[in-house]
DNA sequence: GGTGAAATCCTCGAGTG
DNA sequence: CACTCGAGGATTTCACC
């Protein structure tokens, strides 16, 4: 029943910690304008109240070998519980995340592959593993992400 | 054009920045057996050959009030231009991420609103903004992600 | 929310195989 | 070239105001 109650300096701190994770509480503190123990209370309740997840480095996979990134459109029988959905899609490494969906599809799955044979063995991988009635398969081409050109990280002289 | 001569270690490195970007390097130094400047020179070299591309908080952006999320599937007359779909969704700030996608559709854009007309609103903005011949939104009841400590959330608006 | 001090961590130069 | 060591400075952390 709580609400949050997440102020306008909490989302000021969000909003730095989106653009870069690693920013020192000392940095934030000069940024919003309080001391750095009051910043660490801050951001340490958001992680307690849920708000916070977590942190995690941004990788370019490209740059690894994953160069194809695609999403897949999953169609279940109406009898196909949601929770055997998931289980299904996050069992395949290559799967990076799995959206269930209010209508049709049932699913969207997001994947990262090394190439289009290994997405089309992920695939048939999928339509085998649950009962699958259907899948579409969008190919990336390009992609934007609010909040991923990072500035250099900060530097002192 | 070197390429990026990404090792075992180095992988090591990225996967416990994963699971916490916040993750000191004494603590990951520990972890892979080397030393502590040892490990700060990887991370900072996976940097610079732009394997790593920055470092972010993860938000349960449910807690602050965006409960929705969505993505939406967006087609285009054969004569726009990819740089023209980006340019259009990303000026809505509701906009997370634009997919660009060989075939059919021409874009998929995911999409976070605080409730259902905020939902319409922006549906209703991207295709007046540019020439859209059609959309198709899929609204997400649950998600997970690889690497996030979330489980799937379900929410009424 | 602030202060201060101890513990920890980061950073970089110097040295080794 | 990648690593280790070590010292100085910055940062985190926590009890107390």
């Amino acid at each position: 029943m709580n609400e949050p109650a997440v102020d306008a300096t909490d989302h000021r701190l969000l909003r730095l910690l989106r653009e870069d994770g690693r920013r020192t509480f000392s940095e934030m503190a000069t940024e919003v304008g309080l001391s750095v123990a009051a910043v660490k209370r801050r951001v340490d309740r958001l992680r307690e109240i849920g708000v916070i997840t977590g942190f995690a480095v941004q990788i370019d996979y490209a740059k690894l070998g994953w160069g194809i990134e695609a999403f897949t459109e999953l169609r279940y029988p109406g009898t196909t519980p949601v929770s055997e959905i998931v289980r299904t899609a996050t069992d395949a490494p290559e799967v990076q995340a799995v959206y269930t969906i209010a209508g049709d599809p049932d699913a969207l799955i997001q994947i990262r592959v090394r190439d289009l044979g290994h997405l089309q063995q992920v695939i048939d991988r999928l339509r085998r593993a649950g009962d699958v009635t259907g899948t579409k398969t969008l190919l990336v081409l390009g992609s934007w992400t609010r909040d991923s050109l990072t500035s250099p990280r900060r530097r002192t002289p």
